[in-house]
DNA sequence: GTGAAAGCGCTAACAC
DNA sequence: GTGTTAGCGCTTTCAC
């Protein structure tokens, strides 16, 4: 006989067996109430041998709290979405709240679909998150009753956002190509349109200095070949150092060196950004890059967002979470860089 | 005033306003029940005007179901689940149905985690899901009381389980390189542990012939690389057609030949699996490869966990569901092989 | 200390 | 046709 379809255990089943009120059952397994220690464990125990679960929906309906959250965005490659979505899960799963992911392309349409869904089901709060800092997601998130945080993506000017620190990722990069000596340095990058790229640029050029040539194409390997190109086949000094926009640009970058008999990192020092490990492990050599931190933007997000839930304030504003340089083999010099590294930070 | 903070309707306000009572609001809303029709239309305007929406949580406490159901997955790079996600959602999102999102690498205390929780928020289904085919979730799911479907990862033999078809799309994949004029094949793949390295293998074979050469090695662009040292270094006779077991291994593959100053695709056609956009579009020249619809397992086993949790039958069993060669660069003689197979066609 | 009773927002029998 | 009543499974006053 099978016995796995049972019905679930009720409260009222533990009450019954433990030989006391539903009402007492529900105190004792929530730790509120006053009680007979005795009467407590004697129900916990019940409960724990019976395997007793409580019904989340029938809690949600009183409690006015479903342990729910929605996850709102438009990067279906999940390149952004997915660390991002790790880290929420991360911060939340032990607290007993599950997350609703909702792809919504770029379709207003379908984000309001998913939007209603969520709401419909009192989810307790929103994270919203997206592939680009300076873009909002196609639906209106300002004026819902429940909490929202923005990770990622942009939100209204009083809203609780977080985003990377595009200038100190950058800043460090950069610096760290100038730690190893290498002085001609060269940004190759994405659309100016972004805002991500003018943080990074102007991050580069503050310590490269102002004359240091920063070139604008696409987010890709193509463009990384073109770049190197344009810079060998030109008659302005060519670059020891090159810094990327990101690690599709840097794969591109580093093949067409290797192509042209530049060897990297011996001749030309080449550092990406994203650490996307697909694109960044598989480049010969390893490229060094500039990790977002996307996971720990999540994590902050889930706990920001339970924190706006459990009613507790939090500070509006824009929060920027630092990068971190991850070191591989398209740099070189580790070891002059951190000598240098080590005496700039007792400089200071 | 802020009006947006206020209470959410209820079908009690609803009812009030349309002068009936509560069980006449709610048979008039859900098409149940028998009453006038301009009661009906009277009830449901009055609903509209004063944007109700049903309480999720309420309406599941007493329907028995939550119009929630979860995936559960251990893939967390996210390159299978992603497109199968997209494509639940995309099946279920039109249904009111909300999906958990549950990453549980590959750790038994995780998954146990998130499945409870979801277990006790009554999700209506599960779909369990993974990165390969002949491996198990950390976690037994074949004795609970929701239905549950398996969708790119192995479940119980009497269990509903949704693949790709590897042995169809390997064949596909090499019935075109014959096609085109492809004679001396080789099929350089991943390791042979996997179940669709096998699959994929064994199709091959019958189509090039057994003696047709299979190289296995690791899923990476750097064995694509030494694949090509040793069959070029070798004394065999060199190959005009590769098809490839992941298109990591078709990129070094058509790196290592570019190097060698073998055309791609004029001296060796190349076919790559998985249609994996960032690899597939960024080698040069891009890809020709075998999509395995995963987006479309998605939907199906969307529609599936539906049609279980409403109770319908769903005969049990594995279903494969068909791949799709996608044209792009490396492969050429498109012309001919189009020709050829329509010539095939016309024979069968 | 413990339990009876009310109620969260909704649906579904069953009266009228 | 429409309304009254009784729950769904749980938490929470408030008596006792």
């Amino acid at each position: 006989m099978d016995v796995s379809k049972a019905e679930r255990i009720r409260i009222y089943d533990v009450a019954r067996v433990a030989g006391v009120s539903v009402a007492t059952a529900s105190k004792a397994l929530n730790d509120t109430g006053r009680m007979t220690e005795e009467t407590r464990k004697r129900v916990k125990q019940t409960a724990a041998a019976l395997g007793f679960r409580p019904n989340a929906m029938a809690r949600a309906l009183t409690q006015q709290r479903s342990f729910t959250i929605g996850l709102l965005t438009n990067d279906t490659y999940g390149r952004f979405t997915l660390p991002v979505m790790a880290g929420v899960s991360e911060a939340l799963v032990d607290q007993g709240v599950s997350v609703f992911l909702c792809g919504i392309e770029d379709d207003a349409a379908l984000a309001k679909l998913h939007l209603d869904a969520m709401l419909d089901k009192q989810v307790d709060g929103i994270i919203a998150t997206g592939k680009r800092i300076d873009r909002r997601l196609p639906v209106d998130l300002s004026h819902l009753s429940v909490p929202v945080v923005y990770a990622f993506t942009e939100g209204p000017d009083d809203a609780v956002t977080l985003v990377s620190d595009d200038g100190q990722g950058a800043r460090e990069a950069t610096q760290w190509l100038a730690n190893i000596g290498r002085r001609t340095l060269v940004h190759v990058t994405g659309p100016e349109s972004f805002a991500s790229v003018s943080a990074r640029a102007g991050a580069f050029r503050a310590v490269a200095g102002q004359g240091a040539q920063v070139l604008h194409g696409s987010w890709s390997e193509a463009w990384g070949h073109e770049a190197i190109a344009k810079l060998w086949n030109g008659d302005a000094p060519r670059p020891d150092g090159i810094f990327c926009g990101n690690d599709q640009i840097a794969r591109g970058v580093v093949d067409a060196l290797r192509e042209r008999g530049v060897d990297v990192p011996g001749d030309v020092s080449v550092i990406g950004f994203d650490n996307w490990e697909i694109v960044a492990a598989a480049t010969r050599p390893p490229l060094t890059t500039v990790d977002m931190n996307l996971k720990e933007i999540g994590r902050e997000a889930g706990r920001l967002i339970l924190e706006l839930a459990e009613g507790k304030p939090v500070e509006p504003g824009i929060r920027k979470l630092p990068c971190k340089l991850v070191l591989r083999q398209s740099c070189g010099g580790d070891a002059i860089a951190a000598r240098n590294q080590g005496e700039a930070l007792q400089e200071s």
